[in-house]
DNA sequence: TTCACATATTGATATTTATGGATATGTGTA
DNA sequence: TACACATATCCATAAATATCAATATGTGAA
Protein backbone atom coordinates (compact mmCIF):
# COMPACT_ATOMS: atom_id res chain seq x y z
CA UNK A 1 0.00 0.00 0.00
CA UNK A 2 0.64 3.88 -0.08
CA UNK A 3 1.04 6.03 -3.00
CA UNK A 4 4.69 5.82 -3.81
CA UNK A 5 4.58 1.87 -4.02
CA UNK A 6 2.07 2.13 -6.13
CA UNK A 7 3.55 4.57 -8.33
CA UNK A 8 6.59 2.02 -8.55
CA UNK A 9 4.02 -0.47 -9.34
CA UNK A 10 2.93 1.13 -12.20
CA UNK A 11 6.22 2.11 -13.77
CA UNK A 12 6.81 -1.32 -14.34
CA UNK A 13 4.12 -1.61 -16.85
CA UNK A 14 5.13 1.92 -18.38
CA UNK A 15 7.78 0.67 -20.76
CA UNK A 16 7.09 -0.31 -24.18
CA UNK A 17 9.20 -3.52 -24.20
CA UNK A 18 7.64 -4.85 -20.54
CA UNK A 19 4.84 -4.44 -22.05
CA UNK A 20 5.52 -6.19 -25.09
CA UNK A 21 6.71 -8.81 -22.18
CA UNK A 22 3.42 -8.98 -21.16
CA UNK A 23 1.64 -9.94 -24.02
CA UNK A 24 4.03 -12.53 -24.95
CA UNK A 25 3.29 -14.04 -21.67
CA UNK A 26 -0.64 -13.89 -21.84
CA UNK A 27 -1.10 -17.17 -23.53
CA UNK A 28 1.44 -18.91 -20.62
CA UNK A 29 4.81 -19.33 -19.77
CA UNK A 30 7.92 -18.77 -22.09
CA UNK A 31 11.58 -18.79 -21.32
CA UNK A 32 14.16 -15.38 -21.20
CA UNK A 33 15.77 -16.85 -24.68
CA UNK A 34 12.30 -16.83 -26.23
CA UNK A 35 11.50 -13.52 -25.14
CA UNK A 36 14.91 -12.09 -26.04
CA UNK A 37 14.36 -13.46 -29.64
CA UNK A 38 11.02 -12.31 -30.00
CA UNK A 39 11.23 -8.79 -28.58
CA UNK A 40 14.52 -8.18 -30.56
CA UNK A 41 16.52 -6.98 -27.49
CA UNK A 42 19.98 -7.70 -25.69
CA UNK A 43 19.81 -10.21 -22.73
CA UNK A 44 21.49 -7.77 -20.81
CA UNK A 45 18.25 -5.33 -21.40
CA UNK A 46 15.69 -8.59 -20.59
CA UNK A 47 17.46 -9.63 -17.93
CA UNK A 48 16.99 -5.78 -16.51
CA UNK A 49 13.37 -5.21 -17.45
CA UNK A 50 12.45 -9.14 -16.74
CA UNK A 51 14.12 -8.17 -13.15
CA UNK A 52 11.43 -5.47 -12.54
CA UNK A 53 8.50 -6.69 -13.59
CA UNK A 54 9.25 -9.56 -11.36
CA UNK A 55 9.97 -6.92 -8.15
CA UNK A 56 6.23 -5.27 -9.47
CA UNK A 57 5.04 -8.89 -8.55
CA UNK A 58 3.05 -8.94 -12.00
CA UNK A 59 5.32 -11.74 -13.38
CA UNK A 60 7.05 -14.71 -11.34
CA UNK A 61 10.44 -16.45 -12.68
CA UNK A 62 10.36 -20.10 -11.88
CA UNK A 63 13.77 -22.01 -12.81
CA UNK A 64 13.94 -25.27 -15.02
CA UNK A 65 17.78 -26.69 -15.67
CA UNK A 66 19.45 -23.68 -16.50
CA UNK A 67 16.46 -22.18 -18.35
CA UNK A 68 14.20 -19.50 -16.48
CA UNK A 69 10.91 -19.77 -17.23
CA UNK A 70 8.61 -16.33 -16.65
CA UNK A 71 4.45 -16.31 -16.26
CA UNK A 72 2.47 -13.50 -15.25
CA UNK A 73 1.21 -13.92 -11.72
CA UNK A 74 -2.32 -14.39 -12.01
CA UNK A 75 -3.07 -12.91 -8.34
CA UNK A 76 -0.91 -10.11 -8.72
CA UNK A 77 -2.22 -9.38 -11.85
CA UNK A 78 -5.98 -8.82 -10.52
CA UNK A 79 -4.45 -6.95 -7.24
CA UNK A 80 -2.65 -4.74 -9.93
CA UNK A 81 -6.04 -3.91 -11.56
CA UNK A 82 -7.86 -3.30 -8.35
CA UNK A 83 -5.21 -0.80 -7.67
CA UNK A 84 -5.51 0.89 -11.05
CA UNK A 85 -9.35 1.08 -10.26
CA UNK A 86 -8.51 2.75 -6.99
CA UNK A 87 -6.82 5.80 -8.92
CA UNK A 88 -9.43 5.88 -11.74
CA UNK A 89 -13.19 5.47 -10.66
CA UNK A 90 -14.43 8.28 -9.04
CA UNK A 91 -15.49 7.64 -5.93
CA UNK A 92 -19.47 7.13 -5.28
CA UNK A 93 -20.88 8.63 -2.19
CA UNK A 94 -23.09 5.55 -1.44
CA UNK A 95 -20.57 2.85 -2.46
CA UNK A 96 -20.33 -0.33 -1.16
CA UNK A 97 -24.19 -1.22 -0.88
CA UNK A 98 -24.61 -2.17 -4.40
CA UNK A 99 -22.58 -4.73 -5.42
CA UNK A 100 -19.46 -6.65 -6.78
CA UNK A 101 -18.26 -3.94 -8.94
CA UNK A 102 -15.12 -5.82 -9.91
CA UNK A 103 -15.47 -9.40 -11.77
CA UNK B 1 -3.52 1.85 -30.08
CA UNK B 2 -0.36 0.51 -30.26
CA UNK B 3 2.03 -0.96 -27.56
CA UNK B 4 4.31 3.06 -27.34
CA UNK B 5 1.05 4.82 -27.06
CA UNK B 6 -0.22 2.72 -24.26
CA UNK B 7 3.51 2.79 -22.23
CA UNK B 8 3.09 6.64 -22.95
CA UNK B 9 -0.22 6.40 -21.28
CA UNK B 10 0.39 4.30 -18.18
CA UNK B 11 3.82 6.18 -17.95
CA UNK B 12 1.47 9.40 -17.05
CA UNK B 13 0.33 7.10 -13.90
CA UNK B 14 3.21 6.06 -12.97
CA UNK B 15 4.33 9.09 -11.03
CA UNK B 16 3.98 9.91 -7.35
CA UNK B 17 2.81 13.17 -7.81
CA UNK B 18 0.31 12.31 -10.55
CA UNK B 19 -1.13 9.61 -8.35
CA UNK B 20 -2.13 12.07 -5.86
CA UNK B 21 -3.78 14.43 -8.26
CA UNK B 22 -6.03 11.80 -9.23
CA UNK B 23 -6.95 10.79 -5.49
CA UNK B 24 -7.82 14.52 -5.28
CA UNK B 25 -10.10 14.30 -8.27
CA UNK B 26 -11.88 11.35 -7.19
CA UNK B 27 -14.61 13.44 -5.52
CA UNK B 28 -14.67 15.94 -8.42
CA UNK B 29 -13.23 18.74 -9.92
CA UNK B 30 -10.43 21.18 -8.16
CA UNK B 31 -8.60 23.58 -9.58
CA UNK B 32 -4.77 23.90 -10.07
CA UNK B 33 -4.38 26.17 -6.63
CA UNK B 34 -5.93 23.97 -4.48
CA UNK B 35 -4.35 20.73 -5.70
CA UNK B 36 -0.66 23.05 -5.68
CA UNK B 37 -1.81 23.46 -2.33
CA UNK B 38 -2.86 19.94 -1.20
CA UNK B 39 0.27 18.38 -2.91
CA UNK B 40 2.61 20.36 -1.40
CA UNK B 41 4.26 21.17 -4.69
CA UNK B 42 5.70 24.44 -7.12
CA UNK B 43 3.37 26.19 -9.59
CA UNK B 44 5.21 24.80 -12.23
CA UNK B 45 5.53 21.53 -10.97
CA UNK B 46 2.29 20.78 -10.79
CA UNK B 47 1.53 22.58 -14.77
CA UNK B 48 3.75 20.10 -15.43
CA UNK B 49 2.56 17.11 -14.16
CA UNK B 50 -1.31 18.19 -15.59
CA UNK B 51 0.01 18.29 -18.74
CA UNK B 52 0.88 15.17 -18.96
CA UNK B 53 -2.19 14.06 -17.73
CA UNK B 54 -4.18 15.73 -19.67
CA UNK B 55 -2.38 14.97 -22.58
CA UNK B 56 -2.76 11.09 -21.84
CA UNK B 57 -6.56 11.86 -21.49
CA UNK B 58 -7.32 10.98 -18.15
CA UNK B 59 -8.07 14.40 -16.84
CA UNK B 60 -9.89 17.62 -18.80
CA UNK B 61 -9.41 20.33 -17.94
CA UNK B 62 -11.94 23.26 -18.03
CA UNK B 63 -10.83 26.87 -17.71
CA UNK B 64 -13.62 29.29 -15.33
CA UNK B 65 -12.40 32.73 -15.51
CA UNK B 66 -8.92 32.71 -14.36
CA UNK B 67 -8.75 29.14 -13.10
CA UNK B 68 -8.40 25.71 -14.44
CA UNK B 69 -10.56 23.19 -13.37
CA UNK B 70 -9.52 19.39 -13.92
CA UNK B 71 -11.53 16.59 -13.72
CA UNK B 72 -11.27 12.89 -14.10
CA UNK B 73 -11.87 11.90 -17.57
CA UNK B 74 -14.84 8.45 -16.87
CA UNK B 75 -15.21 7.49 -19.96
CA UNK B 76 -11.40 7.91 -20.39
CA UNK B 77 -10.51 6.02 -17.62
CA UNK B 78 -12.82 3.15 -18.23
CA UNK B 79 -10.64 2.89 -21.37
CA UNK B 80 -7.21 3.36 -19.44
CA UNK B 81 -8.66 0.25 -17.40
CA UNK B 82 -9.31 -2.03 -20.54
CA UNK B 83 -6.02 -0.98 -21.90
CA UNK B 84 -4.02 -2.32 -18.69
CA UNK B 85 -6.43 -5.75 -18.62
CA UNK B 86 -5.91 -6.45 -22.03
CA UNK B 87 -1.83 -6.89 -20.96
CA UNK B 88 -2.45 -8.37 -17.59
CA UNK B 89 -5.34 -10.76 -18.26
CA UNK B 90 -4.44 -14.51 -19.24
CA UNK B 91 -5.73 -14.92 -22.73
CA UNK B 92 -8.57 -17.57 -22.64
CA UNK B 93 -8.43 -20.22 -24.94
CA UNK B 94 -12.01 -20.01 -25.86
CA UNK B 95 -13.01 -16.07 -24.98
CA UNK B 96 -15.83 -14.21 -25.64
CA UNK B 97 -18.62 -17.05 -24.74
CA UNK B 98 -18.86 -15.99 -20.88
CA UNK B 99 -20.16 -12.97 -20.56
CA UNK B 100 -19.39 -9.45 -19.71
CA UNK B 101 -15.96 -9.76 -18.33
CA UNK B 102 -16.12 -5.82 -17.82
CA UNK B 103 -18.25 -3.87 -15.57
C1' DT C 1 -5.19 51.55 -18.47
C1' DT C 2 -3.02 49.36 -14.19
C1' DC C 3 -2.95 45.91 -10.77
C1' DA C 4 -3.32 41.35 -8.60
C1' DC C 5 -3.93 36.75 -9.29
C1' DA C 6 -3.96 32.01 -11.81
C1' DT C 7 -1.72 29.26 -14.94
C1' DA C 8 1.70 28.11 -18.65
C1' DT C 9 6.29 28.17 -20.50
C1' DT C 10 11.30 28.59 -20.44
C1' DG C 11 15.70 27.23 -18.90
C1' DA C 12 18.86 24.89 -15.95
C1' DT C 13 19.94 21.01 -13.05
C1' DA C 14 19.76 16.63 -10.65
C1' DT C 15 17.91 12.15 -10.76
C1' DT C 16 16.22 8.20 -13.00
C1' DT C 17 16.20 4.92 -16.56
C1' DA C 18 17.06 2.12 -20.86
C1' DT C 19 20.58 0.08 -23.35
C1' DG C 20 24.29 -3.11 -24.51
C1' DG C 21 29.33 -4.75 -24.10
C1' DA C 22 32.08 -7.26 -20.98
C1' DT C 23 32.09 -10.38 -17.43
C1' DA C 24 30.40 -13.51 -13.74
C1' DT C 25 27.42 -17.19 -12.19
C1' DG C 26 24.89 -21.29 -12.72
C1' DT C 27 23.53 -25.69 -15.19
C1' DG C 28 23.63 -29.76 -17.96
C1' DT C 29 26.62 -32.71 -20.96
C1' DA C 30 30.66 -35.09 -22.49
C1' DT D 1 37.43 -31.97 -15.40
C1' DA D 2 36.20 -29.02 -19.61
C1' DC D 3 32.84 -27.09 -22.55
C1' DA D 4 28.59 -24.88 -24.30
C1' DC D 5 24.68 -22.57 -23.13
C1' DA D 6 21.27 -19.57 -20.25
C1' DT D 7 20.86 -15.95 -17.24
C1' DA D 8 22.48 -12.29 -14.03
C1' DT D 9 25.48 -8.56 -12.78
C1' DC D 10 28.76 -4.78 -13.59
C1' DC D 11 29.88 -0.78 -16.01
C1' DA D 12 29.53 3.25 -18.89
C1' DT D 13 26.64 6.17 -21.67
C1' DA D 14 22.71 8.38 -23.69
C1' DA D 15 18.06 9.67 -23.16
C1' DA D 16 14.12 10.78 -20.41
C1' DT D 17 12.16 12.96 -16.48
C1' DA D 18 11.08 15.68 -12.15
C1' DT D 19 11.92 19.85 -10.05
C1' DC D 20 11.81 24.80 -9.39
C1' DA D 21 13.25 29.84 -10.23
C1' DA D 22 12.35 33.20 -13.51
C1' DT D 23 9.40 34.84 -16.84
C1' DA D 24 5.39 35.05 -19.95
C1' DT D 25 0.49 34.81 -20.76
C1' DG D 26 -4.18 35.32 -19.68
C1' DT D 27 -8.15 37.09 -16.87
C1' DG D 28 -11.07 39.78 -13.92
C1' DA D 29 -11.36 44.01 -11.03
C1' DA D 30 -10.49 48.84 -10.00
Amino acid sequence: MGVREDARRIKALSDESRLAVMLALRHGEKCACTLMTELGISQPTLSHHMRILCDSGLVSARKDGKWVLYSISALEAASFRSMIASYTKAETEAAGAGGKENS
